[in-house]
DNA sequence: CCCTCTATGTGATTTTATAACATTTCAGAG
DNA sequence: CTCTGAAATGTTATAAAATCACATAGAGGG
C-alpha cells in the first residue's frame, strides 16, 4: 500500500477549492444533521470525520487509528471501526471497497448513490453521483427480478493531475 | 460470513440452466483461449476455475484453498492467491470487492466491464454488463478529466428467489 | 544436457476486521 | 438529585484476508 500518512502533501480533489472552508462547512452540516435526527456526534466520531475531511482522500481504518492515537483517543481497532460504522451508517462517510478505506461524503445527510473516481497513483478520491437504476445494470436487475438495495460504483484510473504528469 | 462450503445446495444463478454443460463449456473455452494466447492453464489454475464454475457463486480465497487442499494441492494461501491472480488478470475470474471473494466469468476471453448483482441472503452472484462510459459516472469523468481504466460495479440486494421467500 | 524462466510449495508476517467483556457516560424516570 | 438502563468507549484477544521471502520443481530454448 502506498503511503497514506501525513497531510502535508495530501492531494486535494480534482478541482481546486477552499479546503479549510470545505472542512468547516461539512463538519457544521454534520452537527446540524445529527441534532435534527437525535444522533450523537461524539468526540471520537467527530474527530474521525474531521480527519477524513482534512485528508480529502481515502484513509484505511488503521491510518485513522494512528491519527486518533495522536489526538489522544483510544488506539485499539474497535475505536476506529465503531466510529466509522456510525459515520457510514448515517451517510457521513463512504467506504471505498476497492481500497478497504474510507472517505468523507461531500453531501452528508441526503441519501444518495455515490460513485467514486479513484486515482491509482496519488490515491485521490472524488465522489460523483451514480444512477443505478438507469443504464445496463438497472435493466438487468429489472429483467431478472433482482431487487437492488445498495450499489458500489468505483472507477479506478488516473486523475487529471497524474495523467498529465505521466505524459498523458 | 454465511456458509460457503458444500455444493449440494449451492444456489444456481437467477435463471435455471444446464449447469454441468455450463461448467464443461466454459472450461473448454478457457483452455482454448489459453492455447491461443500462449498462457498456461496449469492444474492448480484449472482446478480453481473449475471449482468456481461448479459453485456458481462467489467463494473467498480461503474457501477455495480448503477445496484445493481436499483435491491434493498445496494448502498455503499463496497457492490460491496466485492461481486467482492469473485467472483474474486474464479475465476468467472476477473479484467481487464487496465480498472479498471471487466468481467465474460467464464469458471469458472477451474484455468487458462486468457488473454484479449480489444476493445478501443466499450469496448468489449474477454477472451483467456495465457501460461505464455512459451514464452519470462517465459524464463526471469526462467533465473532470479523469481517465477511467477499470470499474467496479456491484449491486447488493435480494435475488428473485430470496425476495419471494421473504414475502416480496 | 544445461540454463533460464515460470510456476509451485512452504513458513512467516502484515494488514484488515471482529468478538467478547469491562467500564464509562449520559439522558430520562422517579 | 439520584437512580437506572441504554449507548458509547476502552481494552484484550482473535479471526480473516492478503502478501513477503525464499526454497524447490518443471517446461522449453539453446
Amino acid at each position: 500500500m502506498t503511503s497514506r500518512e501525513g497531510s502535508a502533501s495530501a492531494p486535494v480533489a480534482f478541482s481546486d477549492h477552499d479546503h479549510a472552508a470545505c472542512v468547516e462547512d461539512t463538519l457544521a452540516a454534520a452537527e446540524e444533521v445529527c441534532a435534527e435526527r437525535g444522533l450523537r456526534l461524539t468526540p471520537v466520531r467527530r474527530k474521525v470525520l474531521e480527519l477524513l475531511l482534512q485528508e480529502h482522500r481515502a484513509l484505511g481504518a488503521y491510518a485513522i487509528l494512528d491519527l486518533l492515537r495522536d489526538a489522544g483517543f483510544g488506539s485499539q481497532p474497535p475505536v476506529a471501526y465503531r466510529a466509522l460504522d456510525f459515520l457510514v451508517k448515517n451517510g457521513f462517510v463512504h467506504k471505498i471497497e476497492r481500497l478497504n478505506a474510507f472517505v468523507a461524503c461531500v453531501h452528508p445527510g441526503e441519501t444518495h448513490s455515490p460513485a467514486f473516481m479513484i486515482c491509482r497513483k496519488c490515491d485521490a478520491v472524488a465522489e460523483a453521483q451514480s444512477t443505478p437504476l438507469k443504464g445496463a445494470l438497472g435493466a438487468a436487475a429489472r429483467s431478472t427480478g433482482f431487487q437492488i438495495e445498495r450499489t458500489v460504483v468505483e472507477a479506478e484510473g488516473l486523475c487529471p493531475d497524474c495523467a498529465e504528469a505521466s505524459g498523458s
